[in-house]
RNA sequence: GGGCCGCUAGCUCAAUCUGGCAGAGCAACGGGCUUUUAACCCGGAGGUUCAGGGUUCGAUUCCCUGGCGGCCCA
């Protein structure tokens, strides 16, 4: 990349339109960017490294206002540090500059005066473009203002900026841009940071607890010879020296749990899973999933499991379980209501709804309720749509849904209550799945007679329905204790603690169409092939 | 997949409704300024108005097709 943008500084400079006709040629600032090119030239010329190797720095910006933020205004100290970060802003005085440096931890002012750094260093730094990477050496200040600073002897350029920022006010708010390029959205836009660092703290709370628990966290294949573990249509592949078909994971559940009938006892996965579907603001083509298994447990201790871990992210990432989304304030404290779905579905509807009814009294019932519902649908199918599109989106407080028909569950273990059910449950908040958990089916016949069922309907041309997992049901045949399996979409997490409402905010890179303008990639590689 | 909306300077936005030389702020450029905080003041620049086609004397504006994005729905 820096092989070409020095090549290409010649053109640019020179006549700026020679290579105008590129497909990439609305995405060059070319001015400003030539300008740059030739500040680079300038500095090599003069014996500067414009990209040196490194910078040893004393204190990070946090570091120095955690020192010296008591010191009095206007004073000046003997405290000499080094500091490194981007140069956001530059406010020149003439004589005086005052600069804000960015670092990973925050801002720190720079008091560049040229009384004291001479015409020379001052030039230089009024030369810099925002943007740049800096290291700065110099003493602790703070202005007559109250503005904590570094008073400036001699900086060094670590990095030229070729490109200008965004606007400093506004900043970059092009939905497409922040996400197509969103290092600019990093450097622009607090908001984008502040999500990302929620993020990155869920991640690690969740993992910290769970070992805590005496969970292990374990990495399972991404490429698998059989989708599973979820109603997903999968990715397809193909692997080359095998000569197999295989699929991108649509969940991490079949694999955990062959871990527990190799005697593993509580196990854990934050993971990538890929579902082949449309995109949506709730949706990803790729999102992390944590999936958590524990031998001798069952989904009630999964309830527990999932209030303890969403109540202490929020705690840890915003101080606190009340969160904001959409303009709703909802309490994520616990306990969490734990309310059978048929039920729920009797209260919004006044309809008591049981998988052994007929399926056509309970289409009459859809018919009467005015919900859709497709030919062929089992009596599950219609209580699920019922409680879909009747229960779920009125859902805003956190609400543990239990005990779902038995034919949308295929690996719940059948409810220990009443067998046309099984003892699985959704968290629900703010309309939205958050977690979904059973007591893991255990009893490999029965696992084989509800793959079988699946089967047929993948047969029937249900896409997100899938095959046999023989090996798993031979690993059942082993024995798997009896465990509780917990998944939450860390993705939908992060959106209900940092109150965004896409899923896109809070995917670094989240998936798009193909840039315009980088289109006909074969046109440049000989088009001899169909 | 369907409906609606958007795409104008590097960035944030006007002008479009009702067709008539495409503007502002920030950034950049020149000048001034030693305690600024989105610094300020003065000056001069900067455009394939997403792309292609159509209507028109004339299209950023109206029409059609396509691209990308957003929101809602499936």
């Amino acid at each position: 990349m820096s092989d070409g943008a020095g090549d290409g500084a010649g053109d640019g400079a020179g006549d700026g339109t020679g290579d105008g006709a590129g497909g990439g040629a609305a995405f060059e600032p070319r001015d400003e960017r030539a300008r740059r090119i030739a500040k680079v030239d300038a500095l090599r010329a003069a014996g500067t490294d414009p990209y040196p190797v490194r910078f040893d720095r004393t204190h990070t910006a946090a570091e120095m206002h955690e020192q010296w933020d008591g010191i009095e205004d206007g004073s000046e100290t003997t405290h000499e540090v080094r500091v490194a970060g981007r140069l956001l802003l530059k406010r020149s005085q003439g004589k005086l500059t005052f600069g804000t440096l960015r670092d990973g931890t925050g801002t720190i002012q720079l008091f560049v005066s040229r009384a004291e750094v001479g015409d020379s260093v001052h030039g230089a730094f009024d030369d810099l473009d925002l943007g740049d990477w800096i290291g700065v050496s110099g003493t602790v200040m703070k202005t007559r203002k109250g503005e904590l600073s570094v008073k400036l002897r001699d900086f060094v350029l670590l990095a030229k900026a070729l490109r200008p920022l965004p606007e400093k006010w506004h900043g970059l708010t092009d939905v497409d841009t922040r996400f197509r390029q969103r290092y600019v959205d990093l450097i622009a836009n607090d908001d984008a940071r502040r999500v990302f660092a929620i993020r990155f703290d869920v991640v690690a709370t969740i993992r910290r607890l769970l070992v805590e628990q005496g969970f292990v966290e374990v990495e399972t294949p991404v490429l698998h010879e059989q989708a599973g573990g979820a109603a997903a249509k999968p990715f397809e592949t193909y692997h080359n020296a095998l000569d197999t078909p295989l699929v991108l994971r649509i969940a991490l559940e079949l694999h955990l749990k062959r871990l527990l009938v190799g005697g593993m006892e509580r196990v854990f996965e934050i993971g990538r899973v890929f579902r082949n579907e449309g995109l949506s603001t709730r949706h990803n083509t790729e999102f992390t999933m944590l999936e958590a298994y524990q031998a001798f447990a069952d989904y009630t201790d999964m309830m527990t499991l999932t209030e303890t871990l969403v109540t202490e992210c929020a705690r840890v990432c915003i101080g606190g379980t009340t969160v904001e989304v959409d303009g709703t304030t909802i309490d994520l404290s616990a306990p969490w209501p734990r309310r059978p779905m048929l039920d729920l579905i009797e209260e919004h509807s006044g309809q008591r709804v049981h998988p052994t009814m007929p399926v056509e009294e309970l289409e009459r019932v859809l018919d009467g309720l005015d919900v859709d519902h497709k030919p062929g649908w089992d009596s599950g199918q219609l209580i699920l749509e019922l409680y879909e599109k009747l229960v779920e989106p009125k859902i805003t407080a956190p609400v543990f849904v239990c005990d779902y028909p038995r034919s949308v569950s295929p690996l719940a273990r059948v409810h220990r209550e009443d067998p046309a059910l099984v003892e699985r449950f959704e968290a629900v908040v703010f309309g939205r799945e958050l977690a979904n958990a059973f007591s893991e089916l255990n009893d490999p016949i029965d696992q084989l007679g509800r793959f079988e069922d699946q089967a047929k309907l993948a047969a029937a041309g249900d896409e997100e329905a899938h095959g046999v997992d023989a090996d798993y049901v031979r690993a059942l045949e082993y024995g798997l204790p009896p465990c509780g399996g917990l998944g939450i979409g860390i993705d939908r997490l992060v959106m209900l603690i940092a109150g965004v409402t896409t899923i896109r905010e809070v995917i670094l890179f989240p998936h798009l169409r193909p840039e315009a303008g980088h289109d006909e990639p074969t046109e440049v590689e000989g088009g001899d092939n169909s």
